[in-house]
DNA sequence: TATTGTTATACTCTATAACTATA
DNA sequence: TATAGTTATAGAGTATAACAATA
């Protein structure tokens, strides 16, 4: 039973390359590392605004949906209620957003853009342009486009 | 100025179907949302073998690489070293996992598979497989396959 | 001097139970 | 009875600083 002279008997191996090729396989997995790389430049790029991505994303969809409440962003973004709270309250206190009273239900309140939020939301989706061209660096646009309809196509409610 | 007679003056508006136009063309905002949704059911599946997504990761990495050290694990899975001491320590306990001083480094340690591990995690990555069909059950095996090269290619490390 | 692994710790994110006001 | 919004709180996930042992 011949061995190599440098390996002593019973010694465990060694690594050199990681074998990632099962985990690479898997949509839960690349689906994450995808997302965590674009979170990771939007916190550096958004930092000017202050925003986090949850912050941008319950912006934007307050100045694309003026009078939107608090339990139809929970339901669009899968927030849960109580976690909306301090969210909404913090861009209350920046003067981002105003509560008014829903006008055919006393129980909600519709969440209202100010001035000062389109404003700055009219950069911020402008930077969220740019960062995405970033994102779709190594994608053709015909694969940005196919990538962006698969990933709706795959997560889409039935 | 003719107003319809049920809308008060100024009333404000209110939103019947959410607009998320916006969001919707964001890579990194789809790739999130998808990786939640596999992640739901993952939690559900992998519950009979107690393996949250982190530590399931963790143990396929070491069942096709024995020998892996805890840094090479931190690289690969995108973990901070303080956060991955515990996990490895609780997989540990639970006979999963067995450290082994690393044959070239004293400082590193070897993370090997127990018999145990390498017998769960058959079943676990078979249970990952059905998972994974389940999660591309609205995708073409054709766009299964293209989904997961253009996510690769997309956070591929240059 | 740099790296591996570790401890302690803080901060953020997410989840659950329970309450109020209104429908 | 059910729903919108809120409070309090617990748990999970993620981050930084600092240290011992080894390279």
């Amino acid at each position: 039973m011949p061995r190599p002279a440098t390996a002593a008997r019973h010694e465990p191996p060694v690594v050199e390359q990681v074998d990632t090729t099962f985990l690479e396989g898997l949509l839960g997995y690349n689906a994450r590392r995808a997302a965590l790389s674009v979170i990771e430049v939007f916190l550096e790029r958004m930092d000017v605004y202050k925003l986090r991505p949850v912050d941008f994303s319950v912006l934007s969809l307050v100045v694309h949906n003026p009078g939107i409440t608090s339990r139809q962003l929970c339901t669009t973004l899968g927030i849960l209620p109580p976690n909306l709270v301090s969210l909404v309250g913090g861009l209350e206190k920046r003067g981002l957003i105003e509560r008014m009273p829903h006008p055919r239900d006393g129980r909600a309140t519709g969440l209202h853009p100010t001035a000062a939020a389109q404003k700055m939301m009219r950069q911020a989706e402008r930077t969220a342009a740019e960062l995405e061209a970033h994102a779709a660096r190594r994608l053709s646009p015909s694969e940005h486009k196919t990538l962006l309809r698969l990933l709706r196509k795959m997560y889409r409610d039935d």
